[in-house]
DNA sequence: ACAATAAGTAATAGATCAATTACTTTAATC
DNA sequence: GATTAAAGTAATTGATCTATTACTTATTGT
């Protein structure tokens, strides 16, 4: 049983799609800047040089990084929309009232929706907590690297999605009225940033999991229009 | 005229303070992690070598940077929450009843305390938009270094300044009962986050000042029990 | 005024790292 | 089964960067 296996040859697509998953695997525990193309190298099993086999430069094998988060994390947040607003949870359930007219007490599908997209946002950053990193890295950068703006087109989906979302809510009079939705969907990414860099400082990152619902009810709170009645006082 | 002055020779205080803003200066364009001591040393105007008769490392440097930032921020933000509470605005006078009663339509002071801590925070990356760059770079450092303890330290202070608020807020019946305290700091902090990354999208700095108070505003949607009965249904 | 000390330089050591090269080995293809 | 193309290695190049060294210049204190 050798530690240090000697490397069967593999098809470039498969050491790509290895080199990027150890790049995400090193990015969960030191800063993106901090990993060379050597330590991808060993992670992989294979030599420094190797590594330009499989991509033309470092910036390509960060470049095929972002790709795969992308593909990835958009993917889970629209299919944990579409889930939340086809089966909506149990304390939500909707007659087949015109969604239009106000629910008074129910969840609008949408807010759910929102739900879903946060928690589905946050339970991906609990498995890979090299993304927040590599985007934060790449979005630090002056000017208009390629890898910038790939991050660019990552967050401008994003947002679509939240915008998309959030005006639906606001049809389905979910939304406080006059709710300024550009600085909604600043605070849902921010929120979620809160979560992020709370694991940061403590170092506990599936605890992410345990606060994200506090911190969406909150966000939820600031969205619509009446809380139910507090029964605090008699 | 020269653009390459001769360097008058100063005060190991004074190069001290001139290398933490050139660090500074520079973190609010790249990253920090990108930021050599070469560049430092020509940012003023001495040789790359002599930057060591000022720091013993490039790390000490740093240090020196996060010691400056944890200092000029939590006086600006704790001189905010004062000088908000004490001169409250004009739409939250407070006559000299007793703050512990519920005072229904006017904002109480903490809250008022937290919105002035919001817009410093705010003012002050808007003035030094590196700061976010080295907090972050250092947090994302693995283990226990010096500068990720220094962070941390900042962190935590800033953390109680906000629970401390959070706190007073609740006992003048600010928030609606049984809001979660921790996730509310968590949503404080993640709230400026959001706005920073919008800015380093965008690339446009100022705009965050601008975006602010509306975020707050939805911010204080979230703590506040009953936001004034919305006049928009006839 | 004149030592003593502090601040400066230029040059370089020593490390690290991305990318290239010349060559070898494995696997796929006809 | 031979040939070819792809994937591997080891070694090296050239660039960059921190920190040190030997030496020079200015400022400060008595």
């Amino acid at each position: 049983m050798h530690v240090t296996e000697r490397p069967t040859k593999q098809r470039t697509e498969v050491r790509q799609a290895g080199l990027v998953e150890a790049a995400l695997k090193l990015a969960a525990q030191r800063s993106p800047a901090d990993i060379s193309t050597g330590d991808l190298a060993r992670a992989v099993g294979i030599s420094q040089g190797a590594v330009f086999r499989h991509f033309a430069s470092k910036e390509a094998l960060w470049l095929a990084v972002l790709d795969w988060v992308t593909d990835t994390l958009m993917a889970r947040l629209q299919a944990a929309a579409q889930d939340a607003q086809q089966a909506p949870s149990p304390a939500t359930q909707h007659t087949t009232t015109d969604p239009t007219l106000p629910a008074l007490d129910a969840t609008p599908p949408a807010l759910a929706a929102l739900r879903a997209v946060f928690l589905a946002h946050v339970g991906f950053v609990v498995e890979q907590p090299g993304v927040p990193r590599v985007v934060f890295q790449e979005l630090q950068r002056p000017g208009d690297t390629a890898l910038k703006i790939r991050v660019r087109a990552l967050l401008a989906r994003y947002r679509q999605l939240l915008m998309q979302l959030l005006q639906q809510a606001q049809q389905e009079q979910g939304l406080a009225p006059g709710t300024d939705l550009q600085a909604a969907a600043v605070m849902f990414i921010g929120s979620v940033q809160g979560l992020v860099m709370q694991a940061l400082i403590s170092g506990d990152v599936p605890a992410m999991a345990v606060q994200a619902p506090g911190v969406f009810a909150l966000y939820q709170r600031a969205l619509q229009s009446h809380p139910q009645d507090s029964q605090g006082t008699p």
